[in-house]
DNA sequence: CGTATCGGATACGTTCATGTATCTAACCGG
DNA sequence: CCGGTTAGATACATGAACGTATCCGATACG
């Protein structure tokens, strides 16, 4: 046991650098145009370690997507739980920066959408995560609003509302990054939603502004 | 002049053929998996015709998609164009249902963006296409918002918004293309942007509610 | 210790896409 | 009609990526 796991723990070792490779050159290099050589060589592996591995490609990248997406998860979950007592506003703000905007991760996902329109088998993996994203980020976003003295009537409408904007303010900040501008207006944008898709349950103010 | 006109004509035309074939192909095969053969095949041709006509894959690419991508900015034009004198509310939804959300051209924009962020010179082209959307768009909604009586006091917020929301709802309309709640949902959410985004002119009612 | 197994490296052969270089048929101008 | 040019087809050489089959070193286990 012991002993058989020593050999596992290297072939877990080798299986994580594979991984992490992937996410690397599949970022830089796009999807259909990443080799199995540059995975293995920026990995520091012969290609005999990655069919040792995996059988394909599209199977490690699969393997590193659902792994990076079940991280990202867990990562703005517990960021989320830990704004929880913060006051509403601030808790909300504090959530939308908890939920990263990264570059490679973008594009590596961009491209997987597209890949997985066209792959049936795949188009339940994103509506799987997709689902996944709002079960990890809803509940908190509906806590806040609660203290906040709003109630949301329809929490899934405000959750296609926010992964829509977040997918799609994401692409503008990157193709973007110098400017702050389109950055806060995405958070306005987000803010927005929040407004139109919650109702003051106690009957004194009716919207919210900010900066 | 006619006489070279007769060849010039011939060549337009097998270009025409490429392009067409282009788009079809990139969007069943994916942008780096699709091969010059294949693209010559589905329009008729051998390779020889297509390195007479372009130097390599990417520049077909570019030019299929800009022509693409400007002529549905005109579609889209001369429908808001067609719509400009029916009733505000009226006028605003068919401008949005004149908006496309095509599964190949949804798939193609995707990877294009994503190679477009690891490509500095592709970058202003995003750009330049989201600018063009924008002059393509905002002025007729913000003529139709001003004639139900809203002005609109940030029109770059308002159109940042609106790319954002067509282009993440996008996403979520076709991975699940068979549910017309998250069409929907879509409309809806586009309401609550220009809402949001708009003031009343004049001091009556603040707000609207669709069904 | 010695032996069996496991994990990764090495060394093939094969396929496939690319780009160029040459050919041929149509169409131009005269 | 007739050279000359143009557009696209054909043929070829090259290189890259793949997947497999075999080998070697290290580790587990008796």
């Amino acid at each position: 046991m012991t002993a058989a796991k020593r050999v596992t723990v290297r072939r877990a070792e080798t299986r994580r650098r594979l991984l992490d490779a992937a996410l690397d050159v599949f970022a830089a290099e796009g999807f259909g145009r990443t080799t199995v050589e540059q995975v293995c060589d920026h990995a520091g592996f012969t290609r005999g370690a990655f069919y040792s591995n995996f059988s394909s490609l599209d199977e490690l990248f699969l393997a590193m997507w659902e792994e990076r997406s079940a991280a990202m998860l867990d990562d703005v979950r517990t960021a989320l739980g830990g704004v929880a007592e913060a006051d509403p506003d601030a808790a909300l703000r504090a959530a939308f920066h908890a939920i990263p905007v990264d570059d490679a991760w973008f594009r590596v996902t961009a491209e997987f959408t597209a890949h997985a329109l066209r792959t049936p088998a795949l188009r339940r993996v994103m509506a799987a995560r997709e689902q996944a994203i709002l079960d990890a980020v809803l509940p908190a976003v509906v806590a806040a609003l609660a203290r906040g003295g709003r109630r949301v009537p329809d929490e899934t409408a405000l959750g296609q509302a926010l992964v829509a904007v977040h997918d799609g303010t994401s692409a503008q900040i990157l193709l973007d990054p110098g400017d702050p501008a389109v950055r806060a207006r995405r958070e306005h944008l987000f803010f927005v939603v929040l407004n139109a898709y919650s109702t003051p349950s106690s009957p004194d103010r009716e919207s919210e502004e900010l900066p």
